[in-house]
DNA sequence: AGACTATTTCGTTGTATGTCGAAATATGCT
DNA sequence: AGCATATTTCGACATACAACGAAATAGTCT
């Protein structure tokens, strides 16, 4: 990995709310409505930071319609970011701020997703 | 490993000439004003990287009369920051500037210490 | 004590970045 | 086509941070 490669990945991990988002995506792809709604942001904030972790290649994205998502990355992604993601997965699997999140994001999960997105788009 | 202390490596990491700086670590400890020679930044600035690396338990110091040296944190370290160093390293091992650096560490480690900070201090 | 030296702290300056709201873009629906 | 909606881009603002030089601190040596 050229140093580049690893100061837009470092970057990218060196904000807590990207980071937060970053593992909120450890048990499957979320829509940027769904996360707008677990963190509070602008939908354009969190589409600002869903695009920086994108560009250090710590997520994919899939587009479905107006839906986007965004996932961690499968194997064919740089072994160095996947490193990266279990690196900040592993030191923070007991954080009570992350559990927290979790706990949120089953609350999201459990709304109906196109609802969700109209109230985030009225917000 | 806490939010809070994760993002202060995390941070930590997300400059360019700290990550420089901890990995021209790797081969043993140095004292501030040789890595200042060999980044060419102010005293005052390398001091500063320094103290942020320490302060994310990234470096452990040591006084020794005037000189302070750093090095990579011992056993005694979080494991988490351990693991942050690994992964920073195993992801540039093969990166062409890091290799510069450690060429230009070669020629610092060779010159007088006591001549190299005078220099140093009068820059 | 006093001169010298290595490092850190402090104050300043310029740049980078997180945040928002508004406007623009892209897609689906009727 | 026209309207609704999801996401991104843009412009503005505030805060954070890296860099420097000067001053302060901590140590050595005579």
């Amino acid at each position: 990995m050229k140093l580049r490669e690893f100061m837009a990945v470092a970057k990218a991990l060196g904000d807590e709310n990207r980071i937060r988002m970053l593992l909120a995506l450890q048990d499957g792809e979320l829509c940027v409505c769904q996360i707008t709604e677990m963190f509070g942001l602008a939908a354009s904030t969190t589409s600002k930071h869903l695009s920086i972790l994108y560009q250090a290649g710590l997520l994919d994205s899939r587009k479905e319609g107006r839906w986007m998502y965004y996932s961690l990355p499968g194997k064919a992604a740089s072994a160095a970011a996947r490193e990266a993601i279990r690196w900040a997965a592993k030191a923070l699997a007991e954080d009570p701020r992350i559990a927290e999140d979790t706990a949120r994001l089953r609350k999201v999960l459990a709304m109906d997703p196109v609802e969700l997105c109209k109230r985030q788009c009225r917000g």
